[in-house]
RNA sequence: GGCCCCGUCGUCUAGUGGCCUAGGACGCCGCCCUCUCAAGGCGGUAGCGCCGGUUCGAAUCCGGUCGGGGCUACCA
């Protein structure tokens, strides 16, 4: 590891064990880079697991996704899929043989039972004892005889297996909100294996977290209210030497959308890859979503990776729910855009002019010579206008077109006034005479003409000129993108639009 | 309904009893700069949910209340 820790090497160990259905949530991606950073800053162990254990729901490509996900944005895993480790397999659909062994064991040693009732039967339990039928489980099967369970089975009932709930409080110390108590009775005995003998969450998480000595679980609040049954399993999992520690539990703040409810998977905000395809960059959407639930100071908001390690403690995490702001979020972008150096800014803008079929290659290595140049000279121009990396072909496209296939957008058509044909014959004659091409030469030359020479004031005076060259409204500064173009260029688009007049 | 969590500007937050007539950021509004748009500079807008209590003193501690949220599956 090349991170700059703050301490030596700790037998911290933290995961992050998605499960790969649909597409990576920013809420989910804030919880591994909340994980990650605990373990650089203390020089702990992360580990990335996958929990497959929902055949119907999990994708191949889920997978894929997450990989790409993690990766893109430089969240690096000590132990875990792909790079292996001492626990593997990491994919708990590998492990089912694990799972049954200590289901099996539980089961021995009393702390989890076979229990064959159904929903309904339960729920007309409630209803028959006067109770409110949305109780849960009622402990009907705990202490069913061999004789109860033959007759079970001979109806051709299979059973589940539940963990026996312990009698007393569940008090655990959250690592973000302090002590916490579960009363005794308000969580009932639930269902770790399926009758068809398919673990479920409630087993294998625990399991898996035991089993990789996982030591600090931080994870998102929704999960709160599984922590007793998870204390309860633990317990019973130390007792019978599958666990050699009970993990600390630290449960991070819901990332919300609008109206304070969590940010749903289908609102588009939510969805990480469409973050990426309209240009956020890993530095800009990492530090936004290291402010949900955290801050590194109380007067800067901006910072990087290695500035969060150095800084980040699961203790000074928030409890509050954090709403996701995109504007926020797109500001912070746009502050780390115009913090990479001009060459590295320019290589980033290459994939998406290449989407937009502006360019051939998507590295700068990879596009030829011209292109390299006109990128190199053109960026600096753009870095400080844009916030997202997304907005590169609507700003730069005119440069890689053709003269005679500038589009002239509507927009900036209707915006020319009455003296917009003047004003274009009066540069276009002066630029044609101009032997330095300058920006500085340019400006001179055309203020001299233009805003002198016709009186019109300067502003109205060169929007026609920038419609002309770029087609827009908006663009990079006018005189250096000319100049950029080159002055055959430039005044052939000029002449161009004068003649659609 | 039950259990649990949360409650500082519109939003994200700083604040751990006096440094707070509550600081920063995003947003928004003005002004400056200016070839467009940005960036930058300057200024402004706006908040401790409420009620009690503890204390010389409370955004900070306690209780209650109200409000919001999560969970309540043989999903994870």
């Amino acid at each position: 590891m090349t991170h700059a820790s703050t301490s030596a090497a700790s037998a911290v160990r933290v995961r992050f064990c998605p499960s790969p259905t649909g597409t990576p949530h920013v809420g989910l991606i804030r919880t591994a880079l909340f994980n990650w950073a605990y373990a650089r800053h203390v020089g702990g162990t992360f580990v990335f697991r996958i929990e497959d254990t929902d055949a119907a729901r999990d994708s191949e490509e889920s997978y894929a996704q997450l990989l790409d996900a993690l990766r893109w944005l430089g969240l690096d895993w000590d132990e875990g899929v792909e790079v292996g480790g001492p626990h593997e397999p990491y994919r708990q659909s590998q492990r089912m043989d694990l799972y049954a062994e200590v289901a099996h064991k539980l089961l021995e040693a009393g702390h989890a039972y076979e229990s064959f009732s159904t929903p309904e039967e339960i729920e007309a339990r409630h209803r028959a004892a006067g109770r409110d039928p949305k109780l849960g489980y009622d402990g009907f099967d705990r202490d069913l005889t061999d004789e109860q369970k033959a007759a079970f089975r001979a109806e051709g009932r299979e059973p589940v297996l539940r963990v026996r709930m312990p009698s007393e409080d569940i008090t655990f110390t959250d690592l973000v909100r302090g002590e916490i108590t579960f009363k005794a009775g308000s969580v009932p005995d639930f269902v770790i294996v399926r009758a068809n003998g398919a673990p479920l969450y409630t087993l294998v998480n625990p399991v898996d977290d035991a089993l990789m000595g996982i030591t600090h679980v931080l994870r998102g609040e929704d999960l709160l209210s599984s922590t007793p049954r998870q204390i309860a399993l633990y317990r019973a999992l130390l007792e019978i030497g599958v666990a050699e520690v009970m993990p600390q539990f630290g449960h991070l703040p819901t990332v919300t959308g609008e109206g304070n409810k969590k940010l749903s998977k289908r609102a588009p905000e939510s969805n990480l890859f469409l973050h990426r395809e309209r240009g956020f960059i890993p530095e800009g959407l990492l530090n936004y979503l290291a402010l949900l639930g955290w801050s590194i100071s109380p007067d800067n908001d901006i910072f990087g990776r290695e500035e969060m390690v150095q800084a980040f403690d699961i203790s000074d995490v928030n409890p509050n729910p954090a709403r996701f702001d995109l504007k926020k979020a797109e500001a912070i972008n746009a502050a780390h855009l115009r913090l990479l150096t001009a060459a590295d800014f320019a290589g980033r803008l290459v994939p998406y002019l290449k989407d937009a079929g502006l360019v051939a290659a998507d590295t700068l290595d990879g596009l030829a010579p011209e292109h390299q140049e006109l990128l190199s000279a053109a960026a600096p121009l753009v870095q400080e206008r844009m916030t997202l990396l997304g907005e590169a072909p609507g700003m730069l496209g005119f440069l890689f077109v053709a003269d005679d296939a500038v589009v002239v957008e509507d927009e900036a058509r209707s915006a020319l006034r009455d003296e917009a044909p003047q004003v274009l014959d009066a540069a276009i004659e002066v630029l044609d005479g101009l032997q330095d091409f300058s920006p500085e030469a340019q400006q001179e030359a055309l203020k001299a003409a233009l805003v002198e020479g016709l009186g019109i004031k300067a502003r109205f005076a060169f929007a026609p000129l920038r419609t002309a060259v770029t087609g827009r409204r908006v663009s990079p500064p006018l005189f250096e993108s000319m100049e950029i173009l080159g002055k055959d260029s430039s005044l052939a688009r000029l002449r161009a639009l004068r003649a659609s007049l």
